[in-house]
DNA sequence: ATCAGTTTGTCAATATTTTAACATAATAAA
DNA sequence: TTTATTATGTTAAAATATTGACAAACTGAT
């Protein structure tokens, strides 16, 4: 099914919002739809949407369109959504109590397993069902439980340290919310950096322009 | 100073990237840098950031390269750090507390001056000192204090008619923390889509890609 | 069964973004 | 002062990404 060359990031990055938006579709009741109509929806090209479909395998069909559920399911396959990887949060602060709590991973491919931070008076504490540990317990759990990902929500300042210790014990991907780019530091490991700041200086960019 | 033609998407996502790093080297006590020095540290290459630099003016002194504190100045004022603008936040769960209490928006370009939330058990309290106001106020309350811009935390469903109704109270921008995008709704209007969801399963490719 | 109308997958053209190359100008050392 | 070195701003080339065009294939109505 996949095509053997390896996808543009361009592409990739689209992928979630389509998922998102077919997921909308379903839950109107739609049951197919051609690329030109998800594009208008979309506010994109229905070329983009062909193109972007292609570089993983066939899903339409000549004078039809698309199957939306299908079309879904398939693009959640290729984001692997279906074989949930274990995920360790670090930081119980706000940010980080606030992503425990609030958002459901477990459709979009991880299951938390384990919260940490290195302040005391949080340890013992539960979140979601799951007990806050000190930062002691780390390398226990992480060689019983090979946690496949972390989500950082600590200080700048510890990002590089506690990435590096966490890297040697087997993590393969960070989701990071710190203001510190961890992608420099550590080639072939995924990052994806959640840098709200810079979303938020973006805007404000953007809502000068339109004044001026 | 700016060049008057407009300056591309990309540029400008990269610009708070260069903020945040130029600050970084400034706290190391660091007073000057080549753009070959700092492409090494981003990662990028130093032909980039010459001609991102260029889409805004010309900054730097051939044979000396760009002063750190200067340059970091430019960027802060191209993005339109200086001037503040009004932000309120609609939504004080979970994730609307986190950003009101963990988030430092004013070193972004905004100051946070209220916070509104349709559940009536949240109105009164208090989140780093701005009440949570109940929505029935927000009306009065903009009309007042005219705000630019507003973060948005709420459910999926309710971010379309909420949306709706800021922008006809003068709402210029949204900061968008909902799994909805604003930007197909209204054009013209500026938006910064969080999808944390999209991240993370963007990570979820990329995990299976290493591992596969 | 036939035929007009759709809509895909793909190839080619266009547009955008990134990288490389280099003339020019400043630095810093002799 | 002179000269070798450094490093910018800018132009040109290369690489990517997006859009347009169309033959082939299916739908659905007659």
């Amino acid at each position: 099914m996949n095509k053997s060359r390896s996808v543009s990031s361009s592409v990739i990055k689209r992928l979630p919002r389509y998922h998102r938006f077919l997921g909308d579709l379903r839950s109107k009741g739609m049951y197919r739809i051609s690329s030109k109509e998800l594009s208008e929806r979309m506010g994109l090209t229905a070329s983009q949407i062909r193109q972007d479909l292609n570089c993983f395998g066939e899903f339409g069909q000549q004078g039809y369109g698309y199957n939306i559920e299908l079309l879904q399911e398939e693009i959640g396959k290729i984001l692997g959504l279906n074989s949930p990887k274990r995920a360790i949060l670090i930081g119980a602060g706000h940010m980080g109590k606030a992503l425990a709590m609030h958002f459901d991973m477990t459709s979009k491919g991880f299951d938390l397993i384990g919260i940490f931070d290195v302040k005391p008076s949080l340890c013992g504490q539960t979140v979601r069902d799951l007990p806050i540990h000190s930062m002691e317990r780390l390398d226990e759990f992480c060689r019983e439980n090979k946690p496949d990902m972390a989500i950082l929500c600590i200080p700048r300042s510890a990002a590089h340290d506690v990435a590096d210790t966490l890297v040697k014990l087997g993590i393969k991907g960070f989701w990071n919310f710190t203001h510190y780019d961890l992608s420099v530091d550590f080639p072939g490991i995924c990052v994806e950096n959640v840098h709200l700041s810079d979303s938020l200086m973006t805007l404000c960019y953007n809502i000068n322009r339109i004044d001026n």
